[in-house]
DNA sequence: CGGGTCAACCTGGACG
DNA sequence: CGTCCAGGTTGACCCG
């Protein structure tokens, strides 16, 4: 992947929005950025890994809301300054969370309008819209293939039974077509051998192979 | 501490 | 060639 001009516009347009979003001039004046440059390096090709940590205090509202902001070292995602440190992991918050849920249920793909659009009002990279969509995609799919694997293990469990039921049942017939006369079949029917042939009562077999 | 979750990343293929 | 996506992986974090 190639740094595009529009990622580098992002990058900024990003980092402003959430820089200027922290209004405490402390944090504004030194927004927490922590690298680690000792360890948890990944030398990924290209270039070395950042982390960034911006903690955002909104009071605007009266919740306080703690924000990490992290960037790594991605293979030229539109929006990463790459120097080196450990990658730190973000959680959106549950409002990013729904607002992006929703839009998935909406559509699971996002074209680069929405994506941008939609990166503005979560306060978010467009990047990290994007792999959001990604790893959602996966989920659903594993999710998907899950409930698919289930239905299947059900089916398989079924036809199972069923093939015992019937092995069952085979035997029982087999056992009854070998067994001696006498024990299958009531005394009127019993049968004997045949004196001029060798066979059973013709009689007897008749009935029994009609069965 | 091990396992689960998930954001971020990498790679390779498809497509315009 | 650039972009997008799927699939796989990594690493931070959380929880029992």
């Amino acid at each position: 992947m190639a740094i595009s001009q529009e990622g580098a516009c992002d990058m900024s347009l990003s980092l402003d929005l959430s820089i200027g979003r922290s209004r405490r001039s402390a944090e504004q004046s030194s927004p927490c950025f922590a690298f680690s440059l000792s360890d948890g390096f990944e030398a990924a090709g290209d270039g070395v890994s950042v982390k960034r940590e911006i903690v955002n205090h909104d009071v605007g509202c009266e919740e306080v809301e703690t924000e990490r902001l992290s960037s790594f070292r991605s293979g030229g995602s539109d929006e990463d300054d790459d120097v080196g440190g450990a990658r730190k992991k973000l959680r959106l918050t549950k409002e990013q969370s729904a607002l992006l849920e929703n839009r998935f249920k909406e559509h699971s793909t996002i074209n680069p309008r929405q994506k941008h659009a939609l990166a503005e009002q979560l306060n978010l990279r467009p990047r990290q819209i994007e792999v959001w969509f990604q790893n959602r995609r996966a989920r659903t799919k594993l999710k998907q293939m899950e409930v698919d694997c289930e239905f299947l293990k059900k089916c398989c469990q079924k036809l199972s039974d069923e093939n015992r039921k019937l092995h069952k049942e085979l035997q029982q017939m087999k056992a009854l077509k070998a067994a001696p006369p006498h024990t299958s079949f009531p005394a009127a029917v019993n049968l004997t051998i045949c004196p001029s042939c060798g066979r059973r009562d013709h009689s007897g077999t008749d009935q029994r192979e009609a069965i």
